[in-house]
DNA sequence: ACTTTACATAACTAATCAGTTATATTAGGT
DNA sequence: ACCTAATATAACTGATTAGTTATGTAAAGT
């Protein structure tokens, strides 16, 4: 009896720890791409790269549209809303020492979107 | 030929995305733990949760000393200074919309400790 | 209608992971 | 010296993961 929330943080922090998933969210900061073109930088085979593109989306880290023939993805701040709070937790407890982690958090808390 | 932070930032996402060593986490918000009380919340054998521990010191989430047949765990905020600079780098991306992420990043950077 | 582009799905494999039980180690108490 | 408490390590198992190749599908172009 797991609730969502876990098994979203679940999803979303092990979304992050992937080397080829990470370098995927920097590639997307630079503006909306297809699937091949988030390929194109890595030596690995188109069916790898969807499925770390599902890994991200299922962790709500991207979004997905199509395009044609085309399936543009982009960020989404879903996953990033998800982890922010459970993070700031921890930084509560590192109280004034670590209030700098603390004041991002709480300014994540804020939330736009 | 991966170098040390990509490698650091695949185990500290790793260690956070699993429910027991997150609460593991938070039970040291409370303060030092021994291995024994902090595996007492859960139904799973000791070394299981001696492995969880290695994990979380492993990416550098927790900080251990002995005292006498005690082994003291505590936040380490080395892990969480490695991923922070991180999602600034994909907050920096969300701009104004996303910028308490942004906010709370920059905070983390200014870093203590 | 046919081809091509862009992607998704399936079936398989090797490696890693999370848990188990059993056993070793290490420090303190008596 | 011996016992116990607290933890670590080893050996094993089942599940998940990340990759592969081969094949299927859906929208555009000709």
């Amino acid at each position: 009896m797991e609730n969502q929330t876990t098994a979203m943080l679940d999803r979303s922090f092990a979304a992050l720890a992937d080397p080829t998933r990470r370098a995927i969210l920097l590639q997307l900061t630079q503006g909306e791409a297809g699937v091949m073109e988030l390929a194109a930088p890595f030596e690995m085979s188109q069916p790898a790269v969807t499925r770390h593109i599902k890994v991200l989306a299922d962790a709500g880290l991207i979004k997905r549209r199509s395009q044609g023939t085309k399936r543009l993805c982009s960020l989404s701040s879903e996953g990033f809303e998800n982890i922010t709070p459970w993070l700031s937790m921890i930084a509560d407890a590192y109280g004034a020492k670590y209030n700098q982690l603390d004041a991002l958090l709480a300014r994540m808390a804020d939330g736009p979107t």
